[in-house]
DNA sequence: GAATTTAATGAACGATGATTCATATGAACG
DNA sequence: CGTTCATATGAATCATCGTTCATTAAATTC
């Protein structure tokens, strides 16, 4: 037996995408469940027919947001022959979907403490210093990049990107195509004289 | 006529303090003034005898761990023969500053859309940003460092330095003595095999 | 040691917000 | 139509929090 929506009811994802907007403008504990309600012009109970409570909303929204995060690991997981292509596109990739996620992120910072996110925050970390260490060791392997201690300046490296990525959205400035090339250059170069 | 205190009252610095752990660890809007009283043995009237209101009491707390900010600035301001050390000097200090005022950073990450923050943060990019730019022109003036847009390389090493201080205080890894050495030699050599 | 001054207390107030539920409404089906 | 069912509503409930203020009490003064 289908069950058909009588009322057509605003489907789920409207209402993600509501809340997402609200609570990266104004901050979780800011946003009111009335006006997630009157933003997608439904009414609290509606909202509860669809979630348990409100954090049980922001889980799903999260859920949502991060349901293509897979992308960002599986598209490096295979080392490749060019090591230097390797980093350049794993950063323009990187920097690009950080920036179109911005909402997300600019929610992941302001509520870094939430006890949920740090099991996610863990992997995501995990993940993304291993895909750097391996393209660094198979540059060093291959004698294009010099000698290092790869772990830690994977780390610098993570740390880096995640810099430029806080100056678009607490200080909102940058523009990721320049921003993946100055900090690519950085990366590569450094700023000495007798660097390539 | 001095208004001697009559029961030793607990000076606003304590309760400063109290309030920069909780707000730091749980956040402001999480954090209610019962909470502060508690940690500090007092009751809430007594906190309203002290300060106006809750932003109030958060603003004087921004106000107190800011008021040696001018050091970071003040003390770089000279141009310095050694653009190479100047630089390395810079990196060293300002991550100690971030890393050992990072409860204050992290209120500032967290409540980066309190209007009343937008332009402290402005003050500090420019500032910062200047230091760098300038160190850096330096360099290339005394053909230390290679040319480049100065404006933009500021800009990624200021990010870069944001994104440890990130590191440290959301994502709990670092040590600072470590963080700025391998920052400073990613920045000086980069990863190329060329690089000095 | 009474009177006065200063500071502390915490219950009470008013506002706000998450959550619930009794009620209403429209669609589907006979 | 009338019954049934899924859905929507928003006032009521319950809890919390910032803020106030009537009351208490220590210290100081005379």
């Amino acid at each position: 037996m289908k069950k058909v929506p009588q009322r057509a009811g605003a489907p789920k994802s409207k209402i993600l995408k509501a809340a997402l907007d609200l609570f990266s403008s104004g901050g979780y504990s800011e946003t009111t469940m009335s006006e997630i309600a009157r933003s997608v012009g439904l009414s609290v109970g509606a909202l509860y027919l669809r979630f348990r409570s409100k954090e049980e909303l922001c889980l799903e929204l999260i859920r949502d947001q991060t349901n293509d995060s897979d992308e960002l690991t599986d598209r490096f997981r295979k080392p490749g022959d060019d090591p230097l292509q390797a980093l350049r596109d794993y950063m323009d990739f990187s920097l690009e979907y950080a920036f179109k996620k911005k909402q997300l992120l600019s929610i992941f910072i302001r509520e870094f403490r939430l006890p949920f996110m740090v099991p996610l925050r863990k992997k995501f970390l995990a993940s993304q210093h291993k895909i750097i260490k391996d393209i660094l060791a198979a540059g060093t392997a291959k004698g294009i990049f010099r000698p290092m201690d790869h772990d830690d300046v994977a780390l610098m490296i993570f740390a880096s990107m995640r810099g430029a990525v806080l100056l678009k959205i607490v200080f909102g400035i940058g523009d990721v195509k320049k921003i993946s090339d100055s900090l690519f250059q950085l990366v590569i170069c450094g700023i000495g004289k007798d660097s390539k």
